[in-house]
DNA sequence: TGGTTTTCTTGATCTCGATCAAGGAGCCGT
DNA sequence: ACGGCTCCTTGATCGAGATCAAGAAAACCA
């Protein structure tokens, strides 16, 4: 039984995302006949584990990767050979646009927990795109959206104080995780406190002890890797 | 007489660009026909005077621009209000494609010097694209450029030491004038202290004690905003 | 051209967060 | 359930870089 379809049936949300897209495993605005010739390019696959690679830096390029449940981090290595992660990818994110011009993934992705994954055989995607032209679209849209978050990260990024940075980080992944329909304020980081402090510029010490402090602060509770956010407001006049 | 049509004379460079892309104002790989329908689209423009704005954020999404000559900056805000300069644009690069899927620009681009820009109407390009099938190949490879650009500040930010970060400022600058032709080590900084420090993340005296310590070095020189570089291989073991 | 403004440099001080260190808690596979 | 991991917390110290300040040098403009 092919889950595109159910998928597609389950959740049309008509006009939630800008370009008029729907949210399948990747959101496309497709009806019908389109989504037949989509079936058919989707590329199932075993599910990733926690530690597993979708691809390495200098894997060629074949596919984009939709992620259907789970999460991961991309990371490259700084030229003295640090790692650095440069995001989190939830549930509904697609990963590997950046590397469609040199046909060579420039980054590392890997599963931080067990994730399942579609695979979009680029190929396949391009040859589509002359038969379906609001895919092209969709796909440009999907591209500008990846730029933008960059740029939001550098902006999150430019930010002087820790503090500004750890409550940005938290409502962002709040808000990321309400658009997928989260219903209670608990953010379940699947990522170390090593991961966090490297995405955010700070030593992993930095993290815990702002978490610290914020809970003193009854912002929010922390238990292990999950965050409950008492006080999004105060978080909020935080972030700026 | 149409400069575009010159451009492609004079500047023919096979497989320069991966992607196999000529340089033109816009990369792109047409042939004959294809070309006269660029003309048409192109829309040429009074150059920039510094200080001018070429799209703020909030204006609404028409073109993509490249620069055909001179130096953008682009910025956006801060939650807290603050600029946060967000990239450095010259000659042969591309901007505005930040806003393709909301048709809203999500930063300010402003001109650092007389600049000439050529202008894109994106319904224009995309219309194109269905008859030029490798128009949409290029245009994915350029914003998949533009997000690899984006990954790669981020991993610059990542590193700690001020030190390395105005390495590896200058030595992008560097290599991008050098692909653009540059024949000496000159780096004419259109933009100021301030806004450099902005980008990389520190204060604007930290630019300027930075490059006064390797002019101590006797790695650069400084002139201003011209810096001659005299060895670029110990700023490349700064660099890491 | 001279005067005003912006930008750049250099010095002195202070603070935030890195780093070092050590103990505790959670998680894994066997 | 146990030992051996990795991951997290918390404390103490230290230094890189922010900030404040003030003067010099360019750039701009009428």
């Amino acid at each position: 039984m092919n889950n595109l379809k159910q998928e597609a049936k389950l959740k049309v949300r008509p006009a939630c995302e800008s370009c008029g897209v729907r949210t399948l495993c990747l959101p496309v605005s497709l009806d019908g006949e389109a989504l037949t010739l989509m079936d058919d390019l989707v590329k199932r696959r075993a599910p990733l584990k926690k530690g597993d690679y979708l691809f390495r830096t200098g894997d060629k390029f074949k596919s984009l990767y939709a992620i259907q449940y789970g999460s991961m981090k991309s990371y490259g290595l700084t030229m003295d050979g640090k790692e650095q992660v440069t995001g989190f990818h939830l549930t509904g994110e697609v990963l590997g646009m950046d590397a469609i011009d040199e046909d060579v993934h420039h980054c590392n992705a890997v599963a931080l927990e067990k994730t399942e994954i579609c695979e979009l055989p680029f190929s396949a995607l391009e040859s589509l795109q002359n038969d379906v032209p609001s895919l092209q679209r969709d796909l440009n849209c999907i591209m500008s959206r990846e730029i933008r978050r960059d740029h939001h990260m550098l902006l999150m990024l430019g930010s002087t104080t820790v503090e500004q940075r750890m409550a940005r980080f938290l409502l962002n992944l709040y808000e990321r995780l309400q658009k997928r329909g989260a219903e209670n304020n608990v953010l379940n980081l699947s990522m170390t406190r090593q991961d966090i402090g490297n995405y955010l510029g700070v030593a992993f010490e930095t993290v815990s002890r702002q978490l610290a402090h914020m809970q003193d602060e009854s912002i929010l509770e922390i238990k292990n890797r999950s965050i409950h956010l008492i006080d999004v407001e105060r978080l909020e006049a935080i972030a700026g």
